[in-house]
RNA sequence: GCUGAUGUGGCUCAGUGGUAGAGCAGCGCACUCGUAAUGCGCAGGCCGCCGGUUCAAAUCCGGCCAUCAGCUCCA
């Protein structure tokens, strides 16, 4: 009988019988593996556990622990609810049905919608799916095969898949059951692999991710190769909820959204405090980096509009007015404003770059289905600024940008990714320009040494564009700080200045912003910090919770020797007992707890509690208030 | 925008054709209290909006508005 080397991870190498299945060899390496062993890499791909080996090669086992290999079971899962539902609504087609980052959908096309009745009814019947274990069985088919196949059973879907793969491309059905699948695979061994699954949500979804294409009914779920990661799964979704900023932004009383203005938040004067703080900050670290602040109006003429390019290319994002029967538009971005300003004067190049920062109010008419607490809104604050330069100082001028995000993030312990958006569809300008805008944004990148993903067609459409991504508390990202070149809006506005040769030449202008959005910034760090803001950020920095109304004129006392301090401070007034207003102040996050009473009022101190640490014992406000300020100063 | 779900006091939610309910928050009174909820009482609601069915609608039907989830991840 032939033999084959199995090289293992490790450098560990081991000899079998020429045919052995994947499966054999990880139960014959130990009996664990063999349970948790769903699929396996062979010389970097990946394969079913019923393959063959019949040559020499490198294996390595996936379990769940691995990301392929919950993709394999995500993937698995996925075709288990579909026979589900094919037992039980024969009249479904099937479209895909893919893992993604955590769980898996499927799209179905029915006449009737699904409800949530029936995704219990689906539930079940994937129960007895999983209890009957079913293999996971693979065939590889022709081309033809494959259509003559899906026409007989009926699934047009998958037809049209078909038709669309190249001549010789590798095809495959799985059937487990009655049931089969058009699917590359691969799979686990078994339905019965799966301990543990929920169905979390039915959304719809075009063919395709077209919107031209129909919609069809998409079941999400989430499955487990045991029970009790399932359950730290939904834990996990709980305690992620909490940290919402719309839920917490209520709670803290920070801002609010009404009926009447949908996407456009209101901020609270404790979420005020915050947007202060930031906006402080922001002035005072880009003033030390050359930067002007500017103000330009929200309305301006249409004509402008037409000018700047944003006529056709973000009409459809735009509102409009009417002034003395004149058409003017609401401004959805800050650019024209500030050229304008940059030709108030003629340039020189000795000014260059000039650097002209702006927190401009925008609106955007953003789709109702998108919009989303402060993360989505139809108005917010840009911390925009434009830079004018001499393309000699393009490079410079975009890593100083990329410092300074850098330097933001930091401070607020955001970990971010970098996107490289190159050139959209709908965009203006030569082919030529855009290469250089993009090389120069990419030898930035390089030159820092960052990595970063490219986006293909994501820039704006005057320029391509660096876009920082921050994540909330489930995991989805948002874009908040951006770079952008432009060598369109220049030569649109006719920019010039005058070089040291005495002649007129084209500036280059940088868009960027840092936070991005205030709105989404602030939402951003509700969630980031689980809306416990740090001392420096906190709305209200220490709470006095006197022990009994005999009290309250001591803790008036230490409230005013506070605030002449600069700390942000308030009185629990109410007549309730101190664990009442304990609880409270808890709850509400607040940094610092002062308990005054009898003993504090006569020795002129407090006692100390903190939200993270409780009770840390007496101290004289004085002292109190140094330890605050120390930590509160570090940032302003 | 599209698909689905949801909309009842400041907040969280019960109420499926017959006079709107609870808990928390608020206010008042009593207690004067030492580190995560003291007790009693009071007040608070065009049941998202508009229309229809009905003797009667928070409840059934239709339209609209808003909110939530998804609509990129390719068998």
């Amino acid at each position: 009988m032939e033999q084959v080397k199995v090289s293992l991870k490790d450098g560990v190498e081991k000899v079998y019988q020429k045919g052995i299945t994947l499966l054999e060899i990880a139960e014959n390496i130990s009996r664990k593996l063999g349970k948790e062993a769903l699929a396996a890499k062979v010389d970097g791909v990946i394969k079913d556990l019923s393959s063959k080996v019949d040559k020499d090669c490198n294996v390595q086992f996936l379990t769940f622990e691995d990301e392929e290999g919950r993709k394999v079971f995500w993937h698995s899962s996925s075709h288990v609810m579909a026979q589900a539902v094919k037992r039980l609504f024969p009249e479904t087609k099937l479209a895909i049905g893919p893992a993604i980052d955590e769980g898996f959908y499927y799209d179905f096309d029915r006449d009737e919608s699904f409800t949530p009745s029936d995704l219990e009814k689906i539930e079940q019947e994937m129960a007895k799916i999983i209890a009957e274990d079913y293999a996971f069985c693979r065939k590889n088919v022709s081309k033809e095969e494959a259509i003559e196949e899906l026409n007989k059973i009926n699934e047009p879907y998958k037809v049209e898949l078909v038709e669309a793969l190249p001549e010789g491309a590798p095809i495959s059905f799985y059937q487990q059951g009655e049931f089969k699948d058009l699917c590359a695979g691969p799979h686990i061994p078994s339905t019965g692999r799966i301990k543990a699954f929920k169905l979390t949500s039915l959304a719809g979804a075009y063919w395709r991710g077209d919107e031209h294409n129909k919609m069809l009914q998409r079941i999400y779920g989430i499955s487990f190769p045991k029970k009790s990661m399932l359950d730290e799964y939904l834990t996990r979704i709980e305690e992620a909820k909490k940290r919402d900023h719309r839920k917490l932004g209520k709670e803290l009383d920070l801002f609010s959204i009404h009926e009447e203005g949908p996407g456009f938040p209101f901020f609270h004067p404790k979420g005020m405090i915050i947007w202060n703080l930031l906006t402080d900050f922001w002035r005072k670290e880009h003033s030390k980096r050359g930067y002007q602040e500017i103000k330009t109006p929200i309305i301006l003429n249409e004509e402008l509009w037409r000018r700047s390019g944003h006529w056709d290319h973000y009409k459809e994002n735009m509102y409009f007015t009417k002034i003395d029967d004149m058409n003017y538009a609401v401004k959805p971005m800050n650019c024209p404003g500030g050229i304008l300003m940059y030709k108030t004067d003629s340039r020189s190049y000795r000014d260059l770059p000039i650097r002209l920062g702006e927190l401009g109010l925008v609106h955007r008419h953003e789709l109702s289905g998108v919009l989303h607490g402060l993360m989505r809104v139809r108005c917010f604050t840009q911390d925009d600024a434009h830079i004018f330069m001499m393309p000699s100082q393009i490079e410079d001028e975009i890593i100083g940008v990329i410092d300074l995000v850098d330097y933001f993030y930091q401070i607020f312990g955001f970990e971010y990714n970098v996107e490289l958006s190159t050139r959209p569809e709908n965009s203006m300008g030569s082919d030529e320009l855009w290469d250089q805008a993009t090389a120069a944004l990419q030898g930035a990148l390089d030159k820092k040494g960052m990595s970063y993903k490219i986006n293909e067609g994501d820039g704006a459409f005057y320029g391509p564009k660096i876009d920082f991504h921050l994540k909330d508390s489930l995991g989805r990202t948002w874009q908040c700080g951006t770079i952008q070149l432009d060598f369109q809006m220049p030569e649109r506005f006719d920019l010039s200045y005058i070089g040291a040769d005495g002649e007129k030449h084209r500036p280059v202008m940088i868009h960027r912003v840092i936070f991005g959005s205030i709105e989404r910034f602030i939402g951003i760090l509700i969630e980031h910090y689980a809306g416990a803001f740090p001392v420096w950020l906190a709305p209200v920095q220490a709470r006095i919770l006197p022990i009994s109304e005999k009290h309250m004129d001591y803790a008036y006392k230490v409230k005013k020797q506070l605030e002449e301090a600069g700390i942000r401070v308030e009185v629990d007034e109410r007549n309730e007992k101190i664990g009442y207003k304990v609880r409270d102040a808890q709850m509400k996050k607040i940094p610092y707890m002062l308990v005054v009473g009898d003993k504090e009022a006569n020795e002129n101190t407090v006692s100390v509690r903190t939200r993270e640490k409780g009770d840390v014992g007496q101290k004289p406000v004085e002292t109190f208030i140094d330890e605050v300020l120390t930590l509160a100063s570090k940032f302003n």
